[in-house]
This record gives C-alpha cells, sequence and structure tokens, in this order.
DNA sequence: CACTTTCTGTGCGATACCGCACATTATGGT
DNA sequence: ACCATAATGTGCGGTATCGCACAGAAAGTG
C-alpha cells in the first residue's frame, strides 16, 4: 500500500463513476501532508481542496487567546475545503495536519466546475458535507456533557477510523489542545485508559490495544457520528470492507 | 407586520429573483409554528422543508438518558431541514419550536427538483448550510470554553436577533435544556444579568433592557456566528436594513 | 377565594476540571 | 556518555458546575 498512492484510496474520488473520473483524477496533484502544516487558515481563501488518501487533517478554532477546539476531523473518507463548493469561500476554522499523510489537491476552479454540473461529485460533496455537519453537532453535545476520559476513547477511535494501523503518534499536549482541555486531563485520562489495559504509550506514541474495549467506555457521540457517517458515505460501494450499512 | 405572512418575510425566500419565485412560490403552504411543536424527530423522514417568517426553530440532540443540547437555531433567516438537500435525507436531530410564529413550507420533491436545477435557490441554501455550520462549530467551542453566564447571553443575543421584539417567551427550565445545563445554573447566570441591569424576568418571560451590555459580556463565540452569517447571507440584498458586509 | 401547578430562589456537599508549580523520565543531538 | 529538550507524572488550592432537596412566589383553575 504504501507507494502507491491512487486517486482511490480517497473514498470520495473512489466512489466517482467513469465520467466523473475523466473529467477529475487529470487534473489531481498528489501532495504529501505534513504533521503540523496548516493547510488553510482562518478566513483564508483556498485555492484548493485536498482529497486525503492517508493521514488526518483536524478542523479547530482557535480563540483569541489562542486556546482552541476540534471541531471534526477528516480523513481519507473526506475532503477539506467544503467552503469553497459551499459557497462561502473562507471558514472561521483553522485545518491542521494532525497524522502525516498525502493528499490529492484539486483547484478550486475545476472542483466548483464540476460541482456546478451538478453530476455525481455534487452528490457526494454533500452527503459528505452532511456527514461532516453531524460529526460537528456531535462535537458540540460531546463538548457540553461528557468527562475528557470518554472525549478522549471518542477521539482515539475517530482517528484510528481513519488510519490503518493501531498506533498514533501524538503527544498528550497536541490531544489537549485537539480537545481543549488541559493537558494534564488527557495525562489523567490516558493513565486510566492504561491502567485498564486499553491503550498503551510513551511520549509521543500512543497503542490501541483493546479497541473493544474503548468501545465500551466511549459515549454514545462516537457511535452516532460513525453510524450516520456509514449511512451517508457507506453506500459509495468502493470500499474493501464490509460493513454495516443499515438503512434508518 | 403581523398578518402580513408574506413568503419574502424570509430572507432565503426574499432572496429569490422572478424565475425562483416563479418556480417556488406557488408552492408554498403557510403553516404556525406552535410553542414545542416537533418539525422533524431524530432519523424521521421529512416531507417538507419549513422557511420560517417569523418565530424561532432549535435543532437539539437529544441524548438516551433524555438530557439535550442545542446545536443551532433558525429563524426567518434560514430554513429547517437542509438534510434534505444535502442527500442524507434524515439527521440524529430534533427540531423543536422554541418560539411561535410561521413558516412556509415546500414539499421534498419540490425542493429537490429546483436545488437540482442548479440555479439561485441552490446556492443560496448552500450559502445557508454553510452559515448553519459555523453556528453548529461555534456552538461546540463555546460549550468547551465559556461559562453558563456567557453561554446564556449568546443564547439570548442569537434569539434577539431572530425576532422582532427585546422580549422572549421562555422559562429558565426551557433554557437549561437547550444549553444542555441545570435549570438552576440558568437561575443563577439570568439572576446576575438582572443584577447587572441587561435583562428583567419573571416566570417565563424575558425582557432584554440593555442589549449593548450583553455585547459586551458576551464571549467571542456570538460575534463569529453574526459576522459570518452576515457575510454569507448579508449579500442576499433584500434587508431592509443596512450591514456591514465586510469581504474578508 | 382556596388550591394546585408551575416557575424561580437557595443552600448544601460532591465532583470534575482548571491553573500552577515542579518532579521525573525518556529522547535525540553532539 | 553527556546534556538539553521534550514529554509525562503528581500534588494542591481554587472554581464552576452538578445533583438534590426544599422553600417561596406567581399564575392558573375550579
Amino acid at each position: 500500500m504504501p507507494g502507491s498512492h491512487e486517486p482511490t484510496e480517497n473514498h470520495i474520488l473512489a466512489a466517482l463513476g467513469a465520467e466523473g473520473r475523466q473529467n477529475v483524477f487529470p487534473h489531481l496533484q498528489l501532495v504529501p501532508l505534513s504533521l503540523g502544516q496548516v493547510i488553510y487558515e482562518s478566513g483564508s481563501l483556498l485555492p484548493h481542496v485536498y482529497f486525503p488518501t492517508q493521514g488526518i487533517v483536524s478542523l479547530l478554532y482557535v480563540m483569541q487567546d489562542q486556546s482552541s477546539a476540534e471541531i471534526a476531523v477528516v480523513g481519507n473518507e473526506g475532503l477539506v475545503g467544503v467552503s469553497l463548493f459551499m459557497g462561502g469561500e473562507t471558514t472561521p476554522s483553522r485545518a491542521v495536519v494532525q497524522s502525516v499523510g498525502s493528499a490529492f489537491r484539486l483547484s478550486a476552479e475545476i472542483l466548483k466546475k464540476e460541482f456546478a454540473r451538478g453530476g455525481e461529485l455534487q452528490h457526494l460533496l454533500l452527503r459528505y458535507t452532511q456527514a461532516l455537519i453531524t460529526q460537528m453537532a456531535q462535537t458540540a453535545v460531546c463538548n457540553r456533557h461528557h468527562s475528557v476520559e470518554q472525549q478522549l476513547c471518542r477521539w482515539l477511535l475517530l482517528s484510528l477510523d481513519r488510519l490503518s494501523t493501531n498506533e498514533l503518534s501524538m503527544t498528550q499536549e497536541l490531544i489537549a489542545n485537539m480537545l481543549g482541555v488541559r493537558r494534564e486531563g488527557v495525562t489523567h485520562a490516558a493513565g486510566k485508559l492504561q491502567e485498564a489495559g486499553l491503550i498503551r504509550y510513551s511520549r509521543g506514541h500512543i497503542v490501541v490495544i483493546d479497541r473493544p474495549g474503548l468501545e465500551a467506555k466511549v459515549c454514545e457521540c462516537y457511535g452516532v457520528v460513525k453510524k450516520e457517517s456509514d449511512r451517508l458515505l457507506g453506500s459509495f460501494g468502493t470500499y474493501d470492507s464490509v460493513r454495516d450499512v443499515g438503512a434508518a
């Protein structure tokens, strides 16, 4: 898998039919996603959208006092830059690479042209955007009601779903920034998860050794997002893994 | 104004040009929005979308244990039911009338047909959806970082922006449900605002007597949402008030 | 008017998280 | 092997919010 870098590693691109591929693929440009890279800044115009094939991008809002909160994460199931086709051109959030990888980027111009044609791609992009909306809404709920430990579980699972390993490179400090809590809070929560035998970590390295255990501990927020994503995007159909695409 | 009930009281409908109006207005149906009315339930199929002309609709997520959190509010600047044209048909949230009023509803069928034409309405709906996304994202941030008092200020201002009066009918219990906090927490925060001379309230009735005072106390979240909404929707152009539509 | 219901105020103790200060431990560079 | 740096562990007081249990006060009902 490493080194291949086919556009079809991205689920949206993979779901395109022959015509869509013909119109879009020739304009795709493979770019690396390096750790900490800022794909777009709050309020900045985006010249491209990014379809990740590997890695994770965080959408986060940074406050005036520099504290921050993650709004959503994007992996190879989606794309970065929905505001381009939604018509606003910019958003008040920042997109940062949270886990290294790569993406195919597409110029705003081509994207908008193809979107305006109203075909398959438009459909796919809008459905993905709805999944993103669900993730944001659930983040709001989770921030309100659940403990740091539960939120850490949710965050780990969301990340895991977007990686091909059960291992992530991430310091507790950075996780704290994402969750919008103190670093010590993450240390505490991670300690409990490790004690419970669900994860193992050391210095910026986390290995999930009991995923079902995490799923048992996580709040309902994870399940809602996951289920809704599968419902909205699962029917893309070009997955190599089988999924439970239950209607309703 | 009461009794008129023109479709153009809704900003999206008002922004439609001659052609759009010709296609849409004949299919609009005026319906009342009564207090507590559930417009759609989590996961339910929507036969219509609703363009409010007056009143406020809350989008909220209700958890398994029946506690809840508001995701966003919709007034005559928008519409209820974006998942219809986004392609998902349903969402995991509930839409409840929070302040009485009325709306024009449009059948899903007509909406989707008109949306698919890719014209003006599509543009308007997508831009509005982006504004909604911003509101949700900022709700997540606010839930994470700000005090109940600040959140109450935000909530009051968001509501006020969607009403023609400075007065709202709402018990503290209900506000607590929206904010996802204890009723006592709202009592406490409202007490402080009253003490500061910003509002006056009694038994399900709140009067804002010092809006600038509220704006001075609210967190940045309100401003971000307001500014972004104005930017995205302000150019609809049929407002009767002048707005600062600053680019970038 | 009496009476019920609804809404608001208040006072606990418990808990989760914060902010800070600092100790400890791994890692990487030279 | 050494050292600087980065990452994690821990303790402590402060604060916000929670959950609960009532008390009072206003509105609605008969």
